[in-house]
DNA sequence: CGGCTTTGACCCGCGC
DNA sequence: GCGCGGGTCAAAGCCG
């Protein structure tokens, strides 16, 4: 992962509204499209048979940030956490707390630069976002700390 | 009291 | 076939 192309994340997916998004657009963060997929993934659509194009919507922000976890208005639940062979930190791993949805997602810091923080997020939210005043506070926040951090105006009003 | 973390075990694919 | 690396499960405990 060490060519960061600067591409916007999946073309057909209208799923995310995050405001990690708009901070992407005014500097900093790579958004790619990952193009390999997980080991269950393959399982699962090699067991689906003859190569239909299936839409993995599987996208990776890497955010500046010295925050590991940034609030984007869903409710997360932490189901795992590893050891990676080449890097100090540990990955995590999340799932959506909603009931039926399947969405996940991993955090790791960076190897090499550690302000940096890869969020790689897996699948479709089939339910709208439970932005409570609290969480999207928390996301003020983090953008008000990127903004000192590196002299940007954040385009949250 | 309910939802979430924690944490080691388990599982599975892949390379040797 | 075995060991390694990475992903997930689930029991127990924590915390609001």
């Amino acid at each position: 992962m060490e060519n960061h192309q600067l591409s916007f994340p999946v073309s057909s997916s209208s799923s995310v509204s995050l405001p990690d998004l708009k901070v992407a657009h005014s500097s900093n963060i790579h958004v790619k499209k990952a193009d390999d997929l997980s080991k269950t993934q393959r399982k699962k659509i090699s067991s689906q048979k003859g190569g239909k194009e299936i839409k993995q919507h599987r996208y990776v922000f890497q955010t500046r940030s010295l925050i590991d976890i940034l609030d984007d208005g869903y409710r997360w639940r932490k189901y795992g956490e590893k050891a990676m062979k080449n890097n100090k930190f540990r990955r995590s791993y999340y799932r959506c707390s909603y009931r039926g949805c399947n969405v996940k997602k991993q955090i790791q810091r960076h190897s090499i630069d550690e302000q940096i923080v890869v969020t790689t997020y897996e699948g479709m939210h089939i339910h709208p976002v439970e932005k409570t005043a609290e969480s999207f506070e928390q996301i003020l926040r983090n953008l008000k700390i990127y903004s000192q951090l590196y002299n940007v105006s954040p385009t949250l009003e």
